[in-house]
DNA sequence: CTTGACTCTTTAGTCGACTACAGAGTTATG
DNA sequence: CATAACTCTGTAGTCGACTAAAGAGTCAAG
């Protein structure tokens, strides 16, 4: 048995669409066709379009992902620790980016009485003023 | 005295080309012309785009942006309190998926040897296994 | 007065990951 | 066998925030 696309993206809850795309990008193998040019998958494409799922999820780009699925098929554990080690630093460092926002803004609302004109209020003062650039 | 763009994307360490993106988007107002039709600013313009860098450093948007700068000239406090709480409320949001995220990775780049073949990478069979999908 | 730096408008390209559409051919169902 | 649902290719649009380039006009210095 295979999928026709529409079967496989389904099954792998994803869309139509999204499964070509990942032909071109070079993340799905292109799949065999029928006489009349259908793409006919095999089982076990479901599985690949988890993979890429589960690694978007944590936070791979498709490039990354498309370097991920080669290193599958017969590559070094020590290159995919390093891709592995690469996003993890740039989590954390997207992570200290919002976690200062979220510092500041939890500040400013706190300090903002919520009522009243815009006269005074913290949240544009910190913005309009020329002092305090340090943020 | 007056800026030219030039005078004032430098003042304001911007490029010329974003203050004018900022003028089509309706962030910066339209400024005077001279009679060859050359933008004339006045000083507090790059005022303006201090404030408008200090709140995309804050993780606004131009369109928010754009919303905090008609609330500060002549607005009501409320109304910038609930844009900044929904933008903490955002960045929270994005904090946890990234903490979820930096766990997931922190515990696979652990567990990962390193060195030696693909076959049996905690970080390869994470991605792989049809077990597991909560993550 | 010439040269180079600046400015003007309009249009298009970038990144990432899709998503939509047009127009044509194919397959499955009643 | 008609019709609906599916699939094909190729192209273009989306979001956000710019960035670049073309081609023409303007301004300042020597």
């Amino acid at each position: 048995m295979s999928y026709s696309i529409g079967q496989l993206a389904r099954t792998a809850e994803t869309g139509v669409e999204t499964i070509r795309f990942y032909e071109r990008r070079g993340l799905m193998p292109e799949p065999p066709r029928t006489s009349s040019g259908y793409r006919r998958y095999p089982l076990d494409a479901a599985e690949r379009l988890r993979f890429i799922q589960r690694a978007k999820r944590l936070g791979f780009t498709l490039d990354e992902i498309g370097s991920l699925l080669r290193l599958e098929a017969g590559g070094d554990r020590a290159e995919v620790k390093k891709i592995a080690l690469a996003k993890l630093g740039e989590i954390e460092t997207r992570i200290a980016d919002l976690e200062r926002m979220r510092a500041t803004l939890c500040e400013l609302t706190q300090r903002c009485s919520g009522h009243g004109p815009v006269a005074g209020c913290p949240i544009i003062d910190a913005l309009a003023e020329e002092t305090n650039d340090h943020a």
